[in-house]
DNA sequence: ACGTGTGAACGATTTCACAGCT
DNA sequence: AGCTGTGAAATCGTTCACACGT
């Protein structure tokens, strides 16, 4: 079981467990049982015994997970155990946005320089830091180890953007620019796609409407 | 094959097949293969086939398919070939890159009213919208038959802000906030979850660099 | 001849059911 | 007795390979 591929979605059920746990901390709650997780995911005690062994063997048999090793253990494996430094590409209103948020400096996610390519933003200040020129993100990255990149640029700017990025020796890219970009196999990537969001909606709302209309003529 | 259930996966790509379909469109381009697409989406010619033949045979065998009928084949097949009428709920900083971001008008997803819990933030200008108090959104849920509520409020006015909409007879929620919610079976609810993204880039990072270290000591 | 649409084969993930530890 | 960890079974999604229409 340990040294088996991991399913893109076991990680990305992580997330979501790391939530209520996060919870079941805070109201004192000292274990928690794969049931009792189930519940607060809206998912089955099986699908979270599967993901979390794939990990390691978290639990206690017969009583259930402690809470604070088990969030410590997944924190772990994830890798958001530490401190991430990332760089922020793009001084838009998203761009302040995730500068602003309070959640990415609590979860690990340091956000220590911005650029942006349009000379207009240069110098200006975003919370405690001044947009920079891109041609200083290699110099940046370098001094500060700086590890993740982040796009919030408009669309037909982001692979400049990527390019400056790779350029400059990142290992891993955020982007939220929505349109496909192209980096070297040895760069991460990850897409942030906020239409995709919306659009499941509307396809889920149009589908309950198109069933409701159905069970309306099965009479 | 028709009337098949879609699966997740695939109206998640659609939403990438769309993008690149817009840029094939700004070239120019009146026909594009299967072969074509599966190369720009970085996907598979049989993959995108598949996915495209659930929603219908838009293809021309022999030919490929119409760019800009396909385009609209797909919007009509995720219900977005026309206006989603929405109401934003938390006036913070993201909230503020929502409205500010043209994309989503583009896309048919126009945000028509901001509301805000914090008394402070009543009656501030948000671009061309004022704050409103949540007492008021029945009455413009109503009045302006908003269909979709947006929550980017913090984790722990999430619930609050999802009930309210919930109240006001909304038919689905996309919440930016860090936190499950809980809503009526028949309201539709989609989680954008930043951090979800972030920890998978994490999570990839630190595998290759364990990969890369295992090969080192293969020697 | 070419490229779509689709059953069939394959592969991956989820769920079941129970052995094994506390 | 209770709850985890995990093979085995069931389900779901992807890829193959080819029949079919243009």
């Amino acid at each position: 079981m340990k040294h088996r591929r991991i399913p893109k979605a076991t990680i990305d059920r992580m997330a979501v467990y790391l939530e209520v746990l996060e919870n079941f901390s805070r109201d004192g709650a000292e274990l928690v049982s794969s049931d009792q997780l189930a519940k607060a995911c809206k998912s089955n005690p099986a699908q979270i015994r599967k993901d979390l062994a794939y990990f390691g063997d978290f639990g206690i048999r017969g009583v259930g997970y402690a809470v604070e090793s088990l969030k410590l253990a997944i924190k772990r494996a994830l890798s958001i155990d530490g401190v991430w430094r990332c760089a922020l590409f793009g001084a838009g209103n998203l761009g302040r946005a995730l500068l602003g948020n309070r959640e990415f400096v609590r979860r690990g996610f340091h956000i220590q320089a911005v650029f942006d390519c349009d000379p207009d933003k240069l110098g200006l200040r975003m919370f405690h830091l001044a947009v920079q020129s891109p041609s200083r993100l290699g110099h940046i990255v370098k001094e500060q180890d700086i590890q993740i990149g982040i796009i919030t640029t408009p669309p037909n700017r982001a692979q400049r953007a990527a390019n400056h990025l790779v350029e400059a020796d990142i290992k891993g890219i955020v982007t939220f620019a929505p349109t496909r970009i192209n980096v070297p196999d040895e760069v991460s990537l990850q897409y942030v796609d906020l239409f995709r969001t919306f659009y499941s909606l509307s396809f889920d709302i149009s589908l309950r409407e198109q069933e409701a209309a159905e069970e309306q003529n099965a009479d």
